[in-house]
DNA sequence: CTGAAAGCGCTAACAT
DNA sequence: ATGTTAGCGCTTTCAG
C-alpha cells in the first residue's frame, strides 16, 4: 500500500523551484498579480512534486472553510435524502460543496453533529431539526457561531431562517380534492399522521384539522412501518372503507402496503394520500394522489441564503407553494 | 443576529484560569496527568467562556482527523442512501463521524469531491464509485493519500479495499428460485439491467448470463424512469408475459408501475425479481421479490476496516452473502 | 505536574 | 512583483 499521507508541502515547492511560499500561494490561488511565467514554472513543479493543498491549514489561516454542512433525520427517508441531493448539486454550482450528516432520528446525535460541524467552522450549516422543541438547544448554538439555516422543519425559535413549503396550504389543497372528488359518507375522511414533534407534522396536522374538526387522527412516525401499523389500527376500528390522508409518502406507502396485504383495494375501498411527492414514492402502485413538495425551489433559496444574497424582502421565513399531483390512489371524479 | 464566529481560544481561557493554554488543552482532552482540581478549574472556565474547540487547528496540529468521508453516487437512489444511514450509525459507535458527499452521477463530480476529502485530511474514504473505469483516477489518488475502501461497486484497481456483497451467488438464489417456482415456457426470461460501467452491474448481468445465455438483456441505468422504459421495451417486443429480473430494486419500481399503467397484472402476467432488499423498496406492491443485501454486516465490516482492526485473513475483498427474499411479485409455486 | 516554545500548512501584512 | 515574517488555534516536545 503506498503511502498514507501528503507530505509535500507549500515550502516543498518553494525550495524545489526556488522562490518562497508565498510566492507558491499566490500562483496557486492566483489570487495576487505574479508574473505569468514565474506562475506557470510554480505551479508545474507543484504538479511534478505532487502537491495538494490541505484545505486544513488554509481554513485555519482564512478563518473561513467553503463547507456548507447538511444535517438530516434520517437518510432513509425518501424525501430527506432527496433534498439532499438537490442541494449538492444546487451548492456546488458555488465554490461551496455540501456534506451531509444524518442524525438517524436522535436529538443527541443531532445536538453532537450539529457541534462537530460547528467546531469544523463550517460556512453555513443547514438542518433539518428533529424536534420542535427539543432541537432548540443546538439550533441556538448553530445560530450564535455561524449562518444557519432551517429547512422543511423548525424549531419555536427567532434568529435561524427557516425555508420550507406552506404545508397548511398543502392541506387546503388536499381538502378541495377531498371536496370535490370523494363522496365522504361513503369513505369518510382519516388522518395518519406523526407525532407532532416536528413543525412539518404539527402544520400538516393544523391544516387538516381545519378542514375536518371532526375526523379521526392516528398519530405515529414519519415511517413506512408506521404506516402499516396505522393501516391495522384504521382496521380494527372497524372502517372498511375511508379516505386515508398521510402527513408522508413513506407512511402512505406503508398504508398501502397493509391495506393490499389485507385484501383491500385501492382507491374503491380506501382512497390514500399522501405529502412530499419526491424520490422514488411517486412511483408507488397505485400512483399517489400527494402534495409535492417544491424541492428545486427550496432547494435555490437556501443557497441564496447561503451565499448572503440580497433578497427582495428579508425575510426570515420563507414558504414556497407546494402543488397537488392527482393519481389513482385517489383518482378526480371524472377520470 | 448574534455574534457569527467563536473568537474564544484556549488562550483566553489559559489567560481567565490564570495558566497556560498547555494546561487548557491537557485539561480538555484528559489526556496527560494532572491535578484534578486544576483541570475542573480550567473546565468550569472553559465553559463560562463558551469556549468551543476549533477542530481544524486540532487537525492540523494533530496530523489526522476523526472524519470518515462518504462519497456515493446518487443519493436518490434509497439503496446508497440506506448504506449511507446505516455506515452512520456505525460509525459513531467509534470516535470517528461520517460525513456524506454525493456525486450526483457525475464522474466529474465524484472526482472532485475525493479531491477535496483528501485535501480535508479525512481519516478514512469510504466510496461508491461511479464507474468501472473511469473513476479509476480519482480512487488511485485517494489510495496513496488515505485508507481507502471500496463499497457495493469497485474499480478495476488493486490496492483499495472492497467490500461488498456476492453479486453473482444474488444471481445463483434468483435462478434457483426460477428453476423451483416459474413455468419458463409460459413466462420467459427477461432481464432488465443497468449498462456495466459498474462494477456491480457488471457482476450481476455475468451472474445472470451464467444461467440464462439466451434471455434478452435491456441495459439502461439505475433509476426508476429507466424501469419504466424498459417496460415499454419489453410491451414493444411483443411480449404479454415474462419473468422480469431486475438488477435493482429501483429499476424493478418503475418496471411494476408501468406494468400496472398499462394494465397487466403481476404476478399473473408478469413476474418482477429485483435487487437490494433495504430501503423503502420492499414497500412496493406487489412486495418484491428480491436478493436483500446484508447492509448491516457490509456497514460493520466496513467500519472494521476503517479502525483497521486486524482481520482474520487480510482479504482485500470482502464478499458478503445476500438472501433471497420471496414476494407476492414472483411468489413461490406453492404458496 | 506545569509552563515555555515550537510548529502543523497555509495566507496576508508588510516590506522591499 | 517577490520575499520576509507573523500567526490562525491547537498540541506536544522539552525544561523545570
Amino acid at each position: 500500500m503506498a503511502a498514507r499521507s501528503n507530505r509535500v508541502t507549500i515550502s516543498d515547492v518553494a525550495r524545489q523551484a526556488g522562490v518562497s511560499s508565498a510566492t507558491v500561494s499566490r500562483a496557486l490561488s492566483g489570487n495576487r498579480p505574479m508574473s505569468p511565467e514565474l506562475a506557470e514554472h510554480v505551479r508545474k513543479t507543484a504538479q511534478e512534486l505532487g502537491y495538494r493543498t490541505n484545505l486544513l491549514g488554509r481554513a485555519l489561516r482564512q478563518q473561513r472553510s467553503s463547507v456548507v454542512g447538511l444535517l438530516v433525520p434520517d437518510l432513509d427517508n425518501p424525501f430527506f435524502a432527496s433534498l439532499a441531493e438537490h442541494l449538492s448539486r444546487v451548492v456546488e454550482t458555488s465554490d461551496m460543496e455540501l456534506l451531509v450528516a444524518s442524525a438517524g432520528g436522535s436529538v443527541e446525535n443531532e445536538a453532537r453533529l450539529i457541534s462537530s460541524f460547528l467546531d469544523r467552522q463550517v460556512a453555513a450549516l443547514v438542518a433539518i431539526p428533529c424536534d420542535e422543541i427539543e432541537s432548540a438547544p443546538g439550533l441556538e448554538q448553530a445560530i450564535s457561531h455561524t449562518l444557519t439555516v432551517q429547512l422543511d422543519r423548525r424549531v419555536l425559535t427567532t434568529g435561524a431562517y427557516y425555508v420550507g413549503c406552506d404545508n397548511r396550504h398543502g392541506m387546503d389543497l388536499i381538502a378541495e380534492h377531498v371536496a370535490h372528488d370523494v363522496d365522504t359518507t361513503a369513505q369518510p375522511v382519516v388522518y395518519v399522521g406523526a407525532e407532532t414533534q416536528s413543525s412539518s407534522a404539527h402544520e400538516r396536522l393544523d391544516g387538516f384539522r381545519r378542514h375536518f374538526p371532526d375526523s379521526p387522527v392516528f398519530l405515529g412516525d414519519f415511517s413506512t412501518q408506521w404506516g402499516q401499523e396505522a393501516a391495522d389500527q384504521i382496521l380494527e376500528s372497524g372502517l372498511s372503507a375511508a379516505t386515508i390522508v398521510a402527513t408522508a409518502d413513506v407512511i402512505a406507502l406503508g398504508l398501502m402496503s397493509r391495506l393490499h396485504a389485507t385484501g383491500h383495494r385501492i382507491p374503491e375501498d380506501f382512497r390514500v394520500i399522501g405529502f412530499d411527492g419526491v424520490g422514488v414514492t411517486p412511483f408507488a402502485h397505485p400512483t399517489l394522489t400527494t402534495v409535492r413538495q417544491p424541492v428545486e425551489a427550496i432547494s435555490r433559496r437556501i443557497l441564496d441564503l447561503v451565499l448572503e444574497l440580497p433578497q427582495e424582502q428579508d425575510e426570515h421565513e420563507v414558504r414556497l407553494e407546494p402543488t397537488l399531483v392527482v393519481g389513482p390512489s385517489s383518482p378526480a371524479r371524472d377520470a
